[in-house]
DNA sequence: GTGACATAATTGCTTGCACAAGCATATACA
DNA sequence: TGTATATGCTTGTGCAAGCAATTATGTCAC
């Protein structure tokens, strides 16, 4: 693709565009925002510790590579190193040598930490609920997802290296009894 | 509101919501990256600076008060000091005791900000409507759009204190020829 | 088997943000 | 006028995240 700095065309964005495109940064900046500090509040919790308990809760032995799972929460590996650290140190998460691979490691929920996402859950899910899914009927949100997942399809490429934002998500809707 | 974490009703996210809010997060995230990487690629400008620019070149002089700008970036206002202080340093900002209120201050464009902001538009713009606008049409992006607004309609309540995150938006439509 | 290169994770360092405390000014009220 | 309180911004401090460099392991060619 060519350098995005450069195109020749720069119409100015459309009205509706730009509006979107505002709602848009404003809406998860603003969600987000009251998500962590609600769960920061009720549990000790911050969102991107979550997130690391459900997609290790969500994987078939409560076990994820670094890289794999630092993908799936978005984060850079380094960023992911030290997150997994802070988690070891709270004993809800260990970690172990790949078998396959023994340049891997394997970060694995404890059993202490599936309890602690147990107890997270109900609070971030209502978070979840007040600040974003009760705002619209299930057809909005089958709307809204589509629009999404259409932006997510047209990147122009997936990112190489390293991800990185935070984010949050409850589990993968039947896993543990938390991802519920 | 209840406080959130204790919320006697838990039934699980449905499908639709869990998927939405996942793409949300999702979309979010890797958009965002994949802007803020192209524009400090292109032109050495984080996303949170240009964001500044934008919105103080739309205020009437180009000035703004701290607090109102933190506002609009979403920014805390610690945060925005430190950041108008960055800008100040490259000579894109300077400051100015408000007139009315001396407690104030007023960040204020320089014409090297204005000149600035001038180069860098084209490359974002382009940035936006590549991993965003030209996904969707006309109608779709008015959907979204709509959509958004009913999230931020229902939050429970504008945010005290301090915002945070960080964002991005183009100008307003017509303001400078770079809002354009 | 040995050497060149790729890949996984970690470590050092820098940056940017938020929270809390502090300083200066403004406002209310006696 | 004088004192108490509120407001606007900045400074001190700590933390989390990314990038670049490093270490350890795996893979492939020969």
């Amino acid at each position: 693709m060519p350098s995005p700095g450069a195109g020749p065309a720069h119409p100015p964005l459309s009205q509706s565009q730009l509006a979107a495109w505002r709602s848009f940064l404003r809406a998860h900046t603003v969600i987000t925002r009251a998500l962590e500090r609600e769960l920061v509040a009720s549990q000790r919790l911050p969102l991107a510790e979550y997130d690391v308990l459900v997609q290790l809760d969500s994987a078939p032995g409560g076990a994820l590579r670094m890289s794999q799972l630092a993908d799936q929460v978005l984060l850079s590996r380094s960023g992911l190193t030290r997150l997994v650290e802070r988690l070891e140190g709270a004993g809800m998460v260990r970690r172990q040598v790949c078998p396959s691979d023994a340049r891997g490691s394997l970060a694995v929920l404890t059993e202490a930490g599936r309890e602690r996402l147990r107890e997270a859950a109900p609070s971030h899910l209502n978070s979840v609920r007040s600040h974003f899914a009760d705002a619209l009927t299930e057809d909005q949100l089958e709307e809204l997802h589509q629009l999404l997942e259409r932006l997510l399809e047209q990147l122009p490429e997936g990112d190489p290296g390293e991800g990185g934002c935070s984010a949050v998500e409850p589990g993968p809707a039947e896993a543990g009894e938390c991802g519920a």
